[in-house]
RNA sequence: GGCGUGAUAGCCAAGUGGUAAGGCACGGGUCUGCAACACCCUUAUCGCCGGUUCAAAUCCGGCUCGCGCCUCCA
C-alpha cells in the first residue's frame, strides 16, 4: 500500500517495521468540550485506514491519546468550579459516545496525559542529561531546539525563517529562553492549577511531550505511522520528532499522515462565525453514518466543505447502498438453490469491484475512489438480481458489499426492528383498500404512515417499508 | 513576507501522458393504480495564457483566484 508521507512529501510504499504488524499513533482531542466535526475527520479517516490494514491481515496496534491537562480544561474547570478531572473525564466519556456512534473503533490503548506524568519526567530528564533541554530559573524546562539538527524536517521549514517570523519575546514572558525557538517541556504551576512534583518545580507537562512519551510507552521508540490533523505538523509534530529522536537516538515515526481541514460553508469553523458544530449537533439531525459517509466521500488530504446541502446528498447516496442491501436481504428470504453457471460468471465479474476498491485503498487510502467501486457494485447488484436468483449467488453478493462497507466502517444493513402493531395494521388495511381498488383510501393511509416516518414500497413480492 | 496547497459538469468528487470514474440534483423514458425503489437515456474537453510531446486535465513556465500553516485550533 502507498502512503503519502509528509516527511518526504511523496507517496511511499508502506513497509512495516515488523512484518504483519502496524504501530500507529493518532493524536487525539483535548477534552474540554464535546468534540466538533473537525475533530471527527481524523478519527474517521484514520479509523478507516486501520480497518483497511486489518482487512489486509495486519495486526494493528492503534494508540490514540486524550489530552486531559491543558489551559482550556483548566479554564472550564474554574468556570464550573470543579476539579479539572471532572471536566476531562466527562468529555472523554462523551467523546467515546460520539466515536461509537460514528463507528470509530476504540483504540488498542487510549492513554491519558495525566496518567503518564512519570514517563514524561523521565524523558525530560533524559533530554536534559543529553544537553537537549535546560531548566530556567523559575523551573520551566525548555527544549533546546537548535540542538536538534534536523529540526524542521517534517514541516520543511528552516530555523532562520522561523526566527524571522518570531514575535516579541517580552509579550509572552518567555525572556528566560536561551533562544526564541525553544519550546516548553515542563511549566511551573499557577495558583489553583493541577500540578505534579518534579525535580525542576511543581508543575505540569507541555503539550508536545505527552505524545512522544505515550507513543514510546505503548508502541516503542520507533513506530510505523503517526497521524493527525494538518495543523499539527507545526509545531506539534515537529516538536515530537525533536523530543523523541533526541531522547531515543533513533527515528521516531516512519510515515507521517495528515488530514486536511473541514470547512463549514466554505469558511473556517469558528465559534465567532457561528458556524461551529459539534458531532452531537449533527448526529441529532442526521444518522451518524451519513456523517461518516460524507467524510469518506473526499480524499483525506483534500480540504472538505461541510454544509446542510452536502449532508443531504450524502444521505441520499448512503441510502442507495442501503436500499441495494435491503433488496438483497429481501430476495434472500425466499431464494434457494445453488449457483448457476451464468451466476458464477456474474459473480466473478462482481469480484472486480472489490479489486477496484482495494486498488483505491492501496493508493494512499483513497476512500472517495473506493466508494465509487461500492456504487458500481451496487449498480451491478441492482441490475443482476431478481426473484429467480439463487440463494448462494445472492448471499455471495451480499457478503461482498457488506465486507466493503465494513472496511469503510459504514453500517448499511437495516436494523431488525419490529413495527408497532398499529402500523402493521395500517399497512394491512391499505393492502385491503388497494385490493378493492380504493386507491383514495390507500393513498391516505400511505400518507398517514409517511407522517409517522414510514415509507412504503409496493413490489411484486409484497409491501416493503423503511424508515424515512 | 516565508513555506505549502488547490482550481474538473448545477453541486460533490476520482483521475499525474493516450481523447474525462462515481455520487447527488435536473430532464426524458421503462416499471407501478399512483408513488417509491430500480433500470435505460441525456449533462463537462478539465481557471487563463504560452511551451514540451505523435499525444496533456495530467509535464514545464507565467498569470488570476481560493485556502492552509508560520500564534499549544483536528
Amino acid at each position: 500500500m502507498k502512503i503519502y508521507n509528509t516527511l518526504t512529501k511523496k507517496k511511499e510504499e508502506f513497509v512495516p517495521i515488523e512484518p504483519g504488524k502496524v504501530r500507529m499513533y493518532v493524536c487525539g482531542p483535548t477534552v474540554y468540550n464535546l468534540i466538533h466535526i473537525g475533530n471527527a475527520r481524523p478519527m474517521i479517516v484514520f479509523d478507516t485506514m486501520r480497518r483497511y490494514l486489518e482487512h489486509k491481515g495486519y495486526d494493528v496496534n492503534y494508540v490514540s491519546n486524550f489530552t486531559d491537562v491543558d489551559d482550556k480544561i483548566i479554564k472550564k474547570a474554574v468556570e464550573e468550579n470543579v476539579d479539572a478531572t471532572v471536566i476531562s473525564e466527562r468529555y472523554i466519556a462523551e467523546c467515546k459516545k460520539d466515536m461509537e456512534a460514528l463507528h470509530v473503533m476504540p483504540a488498542t490503548t487510549h492513554p491519558q496525559a495525566t496518567q503518564e506524568i512519570e514517563g514524561m519526567k523521565e524523558m525530560i530528564q533524559t533530554l536534559i542529561d543529553k544537553g537537549h533541554a535546560y531548566a530556567a530559573a523559575d523551573g520551566t524546562v525548555y527544549f533546546r531546539t537548535r540542538s536538534f539538527k534536523e529540526y524542521g524536517k517534517l514541516s520543511h521549514k528552516n530555523l532562520d525563517e522561523l526566527e524571522g517570523g518570531k514575535r516579541s519575546l517580552l509579550v509572552s514572558g518567555e525572556d528566560q529562553k536561551e533562544d526564541p525557538l525553544d519550546f516548553v517541556l515542563w511549566k511551573p504551576k499557577k495558583e489553583g492549577e493541577p500540578a505534579w512534583e518534579s525535580p525542576w518545580c511543581d508543575g505540569r507537562p507541555g503539550w508536545h511531550i505527552e505524545c512522544s512519551v505515550m507513543s514510546k510507552k505503548y508502541l516503542g521508540e520507533e513506530i510505523d505511522i503517526h497521524a493527525g490533523g494538518e495543523d499539527l505538523v507545526f509545531p506539534h509534530h515537529e516538536n515530537e520528532i525533536a523530543q523523541s529522536e533526541a531522547a531515543n537516538g533513533k527515528p521516531f515515526a516512519h510515515y507521517w499522515m495528515h488530514n486536511a481541514f473541514l470547512n463549514i460553508d466554505n469558511r473556517k469553523m469558528s465559534k465567532s462565525l457561528g458556524n461551529f458544530f459539534t458531532v452531537r449537533d449533527i448526529i441529532e439531525k442526521y444518522d451518524p453514518m451519513v456523517l461518516r459517509f460524507f467524510m469518506l466521500s473526499a480524499h483525506y488530504r483534500s480540504q472538505l466543505n461541510f454544509s446542510a446541502e452536502l449532508m443531504e446528498a450524502a444521505k441520499n447516496g448512503l441510502d442507495r447502498i442501503r436500499t441495494a442491501v435491503a433488496n438483497l436481504q429481501f430476495l434472500l428470504q425466499s431464494a434457494a438453490g445453488e449457483m448457476r453457471v451464468e451466476e458464477e460468471a456474474l459473480l466473478a465479474e462482481a469480484k472486480g469491484f472489490a479489486d477496484s476498491f482495494d486498488a483505491a485503498m492501496e493508493d494512499d487510502c483513497n476512500t472517495a475512489d473506493a466508494l465509487s467501486a461500492v456504487f458500481e457494485l451496487v449498480k451491478f447488484i441492482n441490475s443482476n438480481t431478481n426473484e429467480s436468483s439463487s440463494g448462494t449467488f445472492l448471499q455471495a453478493l451480499l457478503d461482498e458489499v457488506l465486507t466493503l462497507a465494513d472496511i469503510l466502517g459504514l453500517a448499511v444493513e437495516k436494523k431488525e426492528e419490529l413495527l408497532d402493531a398499529d402500523i402493521e395494521a395500517l399497512i394491512e388495511k391499505r393492502q385491503a383498500a388497494r385490493k378493492e381498488k380504493n386507491f383514495a383510501l390507500a393513498d391516505q393511509i400511505r400518507q398517514e404512515l409517511l407522517d409517522k416516518g414510514i415509507v412504503l414500497e409496493d413490489t411484486r413480492e409484497g409491501v416493503k417499508w423503511k424508515r424515512a
